[in-house]
DNA sequence: AGCACGCCGACT
DNA sequence: GTCGGCGTGCTC
């Protein structure tokens, strides 16, 4: 009997490959099966038994001999040869993201396949394969028209398309300039240069952004389209992942995790609103999406497209040094619409009473009795509506975590955010027995309720992660503002994304100042980009022969900080090119390179020591190793947690040292559960 | 990571 | 007497 040895990759976080024994004779031997049968390919899936399990593991090499003694070689139990293997482009890939981000390659490759593919029966495989089959979409012969473009639009599609090479293109234009028709027509021009031609389009969040996945099934009804996000049905998901992989859609969109899509003829990337946080990942593998579109558009040379009205510093510097062209659009693009004006309400002299000064309610007031929508757009950070003790100073703190409970209305519940843990709502100060326990701060609950108090005839509603939890509630919401059922419209960052409402011609932030100041120097690049874009949801109704503008108000403390001037002057581009001049003269990323060793144990002095321990074994000269602190959020489900940042001026430097650090690290043998985040965000 | 085996405390 | 805690050891 013939064999042949499989070396296969799990998920798991054992850093090799395993051999698995594959008979060749006996696969593929029924009559009539085509030439070479049953050879197993690299880059197809294997069920393996492992230890006492069986799964799913991806074959990523093929020899005829093992260094695996032969009382531990196993037999491979099935090849999935229904599926053709994944293209060697893709797992280079892969390799190369476990390589940067420290992973072993199965734990990238695998995670990185729709679940179903890995669980499912082979039947189940081959019915959807066969239904995907079918879906091939029949030739629409009335697609929507390309509109004109304006000057800049017009030579933004044509430098994209006509790069037939590797090329980064920073698409920098405010909400409203177009940049999405140059999406639109970039990908026409590169379809319609080959036949099997593939565009993948990544958006931040594809629930708060339907509108862009309903002007390309509209402009491209004759081609197939996938999506991709996390939001999918499972079965849905491996179908909308195969039609990809198959070549058969042809443009593909989606979420980050669509980054690692089986794509063989991709022609193109383009990141929408490239500055977005949910790009990086924020659990398992932390891979940042738009850096890995950038490598991989490198990797196959063909154009990468990242779009924003707020680039991130990282990209702004990019396009300054001309790694990246910098394609601007200048004018809206949206017929005599103009930028909404931005005004700054001091609350020094204007007292703010249950978080409304009388501008604002002013304001509000008018757009009432016009007829038109407001929006109050609320920081949540600082804001959970927490109950405290005004006699005694009690709060209601997690007991398992560094974090307030928070009240949840509709059930009666305080609620813990980070663990999960639920209590009742206490009657009286569980401290003092003080019966008058009072919310604290302004939670979008409560500015609902004095909303209601001080406009009785108003249709006030509320969006946020709470309201609409519930899967499509949230898209729900937005039609009921859509329709014109809303007169004043409260929420968190979810309604900055995407959506333009036609009849807002008012938005106030409440509570912007909180990120000024934080210990995040993230925080107010972030802040500009949330309040250009909260800014943007106004003012396409607006037209400048009415002489009515619409207007964002601003309520803050500090009225004269640079940030909220540049909002003022529609000036992002001094606000980060200072911005850029701090990180440098601070040695700041993107000018230097980080990593965070991260630390978790029952006490917080074992998880200190561990990393006291790392930072003993960091010697080399070219990084710098900072002290183990623990993290803003100490406690979470009853583990403290600290961590150790090391940072480089090189990335290859930063690099090498990782990757010695680990082995060191895992050579302790430490009971600490430890993980390394190669270019942390949230430190 | 799973999932076993393995040796010490409070309970039907 | 058992059920079950999580320490440590292995997975081709």
């Amino acid at each position: 009997m013939e064999h042949c040895i499989l070396q296969i990759v799990l998920d798991t976080p054992l850093d090799s490959s395993f051999d698995y024994r594959w008979p060749l004779r006996e696969t593929g031997a029924e009559a009539g099966a085509p030439a070479a049968p049953g050879l197993p390919q690299i880059g197809q899936l294997a069920l393996v038994p492992f230890g006492r399990q069986q799964v799913m593991g991806l074959i990523v090499g093929i020899s005829d001999r093992t260094e695996v003694p032969a009382d531990k070689l196993k037999d491979a139990l099935e090849v999935r040869s229904q599926l053709t293997a994944l293209p060697e482009a893709w797992l280079e890939l892969c390799r190369f993201a476990a390589d940067y981000y420290q992973r072993p390659l199965g734990e990238v490759a695998l995670p990185a396949l729709p679940k179903n593919l890995r669980t499912a029966k082979v039947s189940s495989l081959e019915r959807n394969l066969k239904k995907v089959a079918k879906d091939a979409v029949a030739q629409d012969s009335n697609p929507n028209p390309e509109p004109a473009l304006n000057a800049g639009q017009q030579q933004a599609v044509d430098a994209i398309a006509s790069a037939q090479k590797f090329s980064p293109h920073l698409l920098y234009g405010v909400t409203g300039s177009g940049k999405t028709e140059v999406y639109l027509q970039a990908a026409a021009k590169v379809l319609a240069q080959s036949p099997d031609a593939q565009v993948l389009i990544l958006v931040p969040e594809i629930n708060l952004t339907p509108q862009l996945e309903k002007h390309l099934r509209q402009r491209f009804s004759g081609i197939q389209i996938a999506t991709l996000h996390s939001g999918m049905a499972e079965g849905e998901r491996v179908r909308h992942w195969l039609s990809a992989h198959l070549g058969q859609a042809r443009i593909v969109l989606g979420t980050r995790l669509a980054i690692l899509a089986s794509l063989p003829n991709l022609k193109m990337i383009v990141i929408d609103e490239e500055h977005d946080p949910s790009y990086k990942q924020q659990e398992g593998l932390r891979y940042s999406a738009r850096d890995l579109a950038v490598w991989r558009a490198r990797q196959l040379d063909i154009p990468v497209v990242l779009g924003s009205a707020t680039p991130s510093l990282e990209s702004w510097l990019h396009a300054k040094t001309l790694r990246y062209r910098k394609l601007s659009l200048a004018e809206r693009a949206v017929k005599d619409a103009v930028l909404p004006v931005v005004k700054i309400i001091n609350t020094e002299h204007e007292k703010p009473s249950e978080g409304l000064t009388q501008r604002l309610v002013t304001a509000i007031r008018l757009r009432l009795e016009k007829g038109e929508q407001s929006l109050l757009f609320l920081n949540r950070r600082g804001y959970s509506p927490v109950i405290a003790c005004d006699a005694c100073g009690w709060i209601s703190n997690c007991t398992r975590c560094t974090a307030h409970l928070v009240m949840h209305k509709l059930d009666r519940k305080l609620r813990c955010h980070h663990c999960g843990l639920e209590q009742r709502i206490p009657r009286s100060c569980p401290t003092c027995g003080n019966i008058d326990l009072q919310p604290l701060g302004r939670g979008t609950q409560r500015i609902e309720e004095s909303l209601a108090q001080i406009f009785p005839g108003a249709r006030v509603f509320r969006i946020d992660a709470d309201s609409t939890r519930l899967k499509g509630s949230a898209e729900a919401a937005f039609d009921t503002v859509h329709r014109g059922e809303v007169d004043i419209l409260i929420g968190t960052q979810m309604v900055a994304k995407g959506h333009d409402f036609k009849n807002l011609t008012l938005v106030a932030a409440l509570n912007p100042d909180s990120a000024l100041f934080s210990q995040d120097y993230r925080a107010s690049e972030r802040l500009f980009a949330q309040l250009m874009q909260v800014a943007g949801r106004a003012g396409r109704a607006a037209r400048k022969e009415d002489g009515n503008l619409s207007e964002v108000l601003i309520q803050t403390r500090y009225p004269d900080h640079p940030l909220y001037h540049a909002l003022m002057a529609h000036d992002y581009d001094s606000f980060a090119n200072d911005l850029l001049e701090e990180r440098e003269q601070a040695g700041m990323p993107p000018f230097i390179y980080q990593a965070l060793l991260r630390a978790e144990a029952k006490q917080l002095q074992i998880a200190l020591d561990f990393l006291h321990q790392a930072a003993a074994l960091a010697t080399d000269p070219g990084i710098t190793v900072n002290d183990p602190i623990p993290m803003t959020m100490t406690r979470v489900a009853n583990v403290d947690r600290a961590q150790l940042l090391v940072e480089s001026t090189s990335r290859p430097a930063l690099q090498y040292f990782v990757k010695n650090w680990i082995s060191d690290l895992r050579a302790l043998k430490s009971r600490v559960k430890w993980s390394v985040e190669i270019d942390p965000v949230d430190i």
